[in-house]
DNA sequence: GCGCTAATTATACCT
DNA sequence: ACAGGTATAATTAGCGCG
């Protein structure tokens, strides 16, 4: 019986049923059923596109004899494209098997009169959502019939679409059940390995509350199986995880395959497996790391589970029970611990719950924006997510996607900064343009498709020319980019629009402000695409000109503050500071508005604001009285601790009481601490990042030198990872000689000196020798004359 | 070989 | 595996030096 479904789209995978291909759209109904459709109905296909004046006949004729009966190639056919903007002729090759395609498109490729083969390594599913405009995490309508559910799949009903899915639209969320889950393995030898260590511990936590499952002394064949039957009898449409895609998953696949268990956890009882992107996917259900998503959050600088849900506001790490990671096997062994151990595990599980409740409804508008599957979309690089929403704008535009290449990196100018005025300064206003290079590009029409060469004859009036660099762009039609940026801007707009008729309490006021950022994020990636070499829509001069054309934007609006006498104090790409002169300032942005056909916004004033000599370091006190810190050592992670505090401080003092002797006393009260040995050894720690494997470094570096001796000591240690080490007393003049990992040290032989002078002194004196203090009396104790004595002179 | 400076390497930030 | 521009520390190379 045909009927009618609404459907909300989980997951999307294909199958090859008796030499038929499947795709399949795991669901959810808007009556909150789980459902599979089934479309027997799509082919996968490319494209050729042949060299200039070949016989289009022949050409098909030829493909045609590439036939291997047993891979039946359905039909080969003329179709009209662009490609680069151009109009042309393509040949579209559609074949029963998507194994058959990559088999084709080298066989096809070898043809003499074949110029590219295009669009081949579009994975199936993809195809199918980009031709029929069908979103992951969005509703569609859905014309189908009940079909038998013969394998038992995990759904309330299997279906065949009877036509394709049209999108439906529809706001809402479907009601989703999610699982947390956090394994503890035993690691009394230093990072667990899982052909020696146990899990001892899995995890849980959903709507129905927290549930722990525990290994019988060191034997965890039982809880795999019990996690096994509580993912399918729970059923959730999202596990969630930290770090899961490279510890969680592996660990348990490895404990599985040692005990022979089958992790049947997907909706069609399959194993999970390793997909694109380096994430594990399990069939039907949505699989989130949500370290892919701490990755983005430049705010947190060590990204361990605890700092993330204590950013977010869901768990703050005061009151999160804290075991000592090196003692788990311990707590493990000591049955009186084990109490803790259990309550430490819960709380990772009821963390990363939290988390996934901050993060899932950003991820799902992100991937419903993009079509990437919500499973793959936090795991996508930027690079990727721009990609595949382009794409969909390409194929609405009949472009032909160009093939991924490999390309040299290819450097060019970037945007332009000014070196600021050192000191302090009063009352600063801080103007940017909103988005100014994705208007630029818009403006300017810039694209691959509209790029016109050197040698390409364009008459003056019909296209832009970039200034510096020269490079011409048509002025019609409008670019992919134009268009892509246009329909992100409006989309933008829109939601906004809707919003203001929203209660902010209301459900979809969320949902709509989730999706606008999703918007802004994907509108503020644009230009680095543009620019990323290994991008399939890229060309270097469309980067090289928005570039340039951002650097002649800023200079025009700098030469328009001085012209209007507003004095100009610093500035970088987009932005100026100036000084506020509030009635100047509103003419200036109509004139920059007017004149340069941009937005821009007085984004902030500064009471006061500081600049050393140095560009892109800066603090400033706003007007409600808080302090921006920008560039500063104290905002970046790889300085300890304490002396970030100390700057911090030291420049606040400044700003608020402009008191050079009260910043000078604290300075000396905290070297004091220091020589006393009276502080926290954590706050010495130095956090620096393993950018590459060890012996590829080819300096002695600090942190390598410390990851050495972890990784000695039976730590496992990977490329990103984090290495915090302290400086201690040892006879080598070399810091890298004098290293020790902090989880081996002791406060009595770190190298106090150090501290003192190379990070809380040096740290205080980026900010206190523009107020006449010397180091030496930082060290000593000379009388400093006061911030006011220093003014007068 | 020594002592110095310049160059290189590495990291993390800003827009 | 989105761009270039910038600051900074530490290590290492290179230079003069009879």
């Amino acid at each position: 019986m045909p009927q009618k479904l609404l459907l909300w789209l989980l997951d999307v995978n294909y199958d090859v049923e008796g030499r038929i291909p499947v795709i399949k759209l795991w669901g959810i109904t808007d009556n909150e059923r789980r459902v599979l459709v089934k479309d027997y109905s799509f082919r996968p296909y490319f494209y050729v596109l042949p060299k200039e004046y070949v016989d289009m006949k022949k050409a098909v004729k030829d493909i045609k004899l590439l036939e291997d009966p047993s891979e039946p190639i359905l039909s080969v056919e003329e179709v009209d494209k662009k490609f680069f903007g151009k109009p042309v002729k393509a040949l579209k090759v559609t074949c029963l098997l998507p194994e058959s395609v990559p088999t084709y498109r080298e066989k096809i490729a070898k043809l003499d009169w074949v110029e590219e083969v295009l669009e081949a390594d579009i994975r199936f599913y993809m195809r199918y959502m980009i031709d029929n405009g069908v979103n992951p995490c969005d509703w569609h309508e859905l014309e189908v019939e009940e079909e038998k559910n013969v394998n038992n799949i995990k759904v309330d009903a299997v279906y065949k679409a009877l036509a394709r899915p049209r999108p439906y639209p529809k706001d809402e969320v479907p009601n989703l059940r999610i699982l947390a889950f956090d394994i503890e393995c035993y690691n009394k030898a230093g990072s667990p390995v899982p052909h020696r260590d146990p899990i001892i511990m899995i995890s849980l936590t959903s709507s129905e509350g927290n549930k722990i499952l525990l290994a019988e002394d060191h034997d965890d064949s039982k809880i795999l199986k019990e996690f096994v039957d509580y993912i399918q009898t729970y059923d959730p449409d999202i596990i969630v995880g930290y770090n899961s895609n490279h510890f969680d998953w592996p660990y348990i696949q490895a404990r599985a395959k040692l005990h022979g268990v089958k992790l049947k956890i997907s909706r069609d009882f399959a194993e999970p497996h390793q997909s694109v992107y380096g994430h594990v996917s399990v069939v039907g259900r949505a699989n989130i790391d949500l370290y892919d998503y701490a990755e983005e959050l430049m705010e947190v600088k060590i990204k361990t589970l605890e700092n993330v849900a204590d950013y977010l506001g869901v768990m703050p790490k005061d009151k999160r029970t804290l075991i000592d990671y090196l003692e788990i096997a311990e707590y493990w062994d000591n049955p009186s611990k084990h109490a803790i151990l259990k309550k430490y595990a819960e709380e990772d599980a009821v963390s990363t719950y939290g988390v996934a409740m901050e993060v899932l409804p950003f991820a799902m508008q992100l991937s419903r924006l993009t079509g990437v599957p919500l499973d793959q979309v936090l795991a996508a690089s930027v690079g990727f997510r721009v990609e595949w929403y382009l794409m969909r704008v390409a194929y609405s535009e009949g472009e032909l996607v160009p093939n991924r290449v490999e390309r040299k990196y290819e450097p060019y100018r970037g945007g332009l900064v000014l070196k600021p005025k050192e000191g302090l300064h009063e009352n600063i206003a801080v103007l940017d343009f909103s988005a100014m290079y994705p208007h630029l590009m818009m403006k300017y029409n810039i694209g691959f498709d509209t790029y016109v060469p050197p040698e390409e004859p364009c008459k003056p009036d019909e296209c832009h020319v970039a200034p510096e660099v020269g490079h011409r762009f048509k002025k019609n039609p409008p670019s992919l980019y134009r268009k892509a940026i246009e329909k992100l801007l409006e989309l933008r707009r829109a939601i906004r629009e809707s919003m203001k008729k929203l209660d902010s309490k209301d459900p979809c006021y969320t949902i709509l402000d989730n999706r606008q950022k999703a918007v802004k994020t994907m509108t503020n990636a644009m230009y680095g695409y543009l620019g990323w070499t290994g991008a399939r829509f890229y060309l270097k001069p469309c980067a090289e000109a928005t570039a340039a054309y951002g650097r002649h934007t800023i200079m025009a609006t700098i030469k328009m503050a001085k012209d209007m006498g507003l004095q100009v104090i610093y500035g970088d790409t987009d932005s100026i500071f100036v000084k506020y002169d509030q009635s100047k300032i509103k003419a200036f942005i109509e004139r920059v508005e007017r004149e340069l056909g941009l937005e821009i916004k007085l984004e902030k004033v500064y009471k006061v604001c500081f600049f050393t000599e140095a560009a892109k370091k800066y603090s400033g006190l706003t007007l409600d009285g808080r302090i921006d810190l920008v560039g500063f050592e104290a905002v970046r992670g790889d300085w300890c601790e304490l002396a970030q505090e100390v700057q911090s401080k030291v420049i606040e003092i400044i700003l608020s009481k402009k008191d050079v002797q009260a910043a000078v006393n604290y300075v000396r009260d905290i070297i004091n601490m220091i020589r006393a040995g009276k502080v926290d050894m954590k706050k010495l720690v130095i956090w620096k990042t393993l950018s590459k494997s060890l012996d590829e470094y080819e300096v002695e570096a600090a942190h390598v030198q410390a990851a050495k001796q972890l990784l000695a000591a039976g730590f496992k240690l990977e490329i990103g990872d984090k290495v915090g080490f302290v400086v201690v007393q040892g006879p080598s003049e070399k810091v890298s000689e004098r290293v020790k990992p902090y989880v081996f040290a002791t406060m009595n032989e770190i190298d106090k000196e150090y501290y003192v002078k190379k990070q809380v002194v040096a740290l205080a004196m980026r900010i206190l020798k523009y107020f006449g203090v010397n180091e030496e009396s930082l060290l000593s104790g000379i009388k400093q004359a006061s911030l006011f004595d220093f003014l007068r002179k």
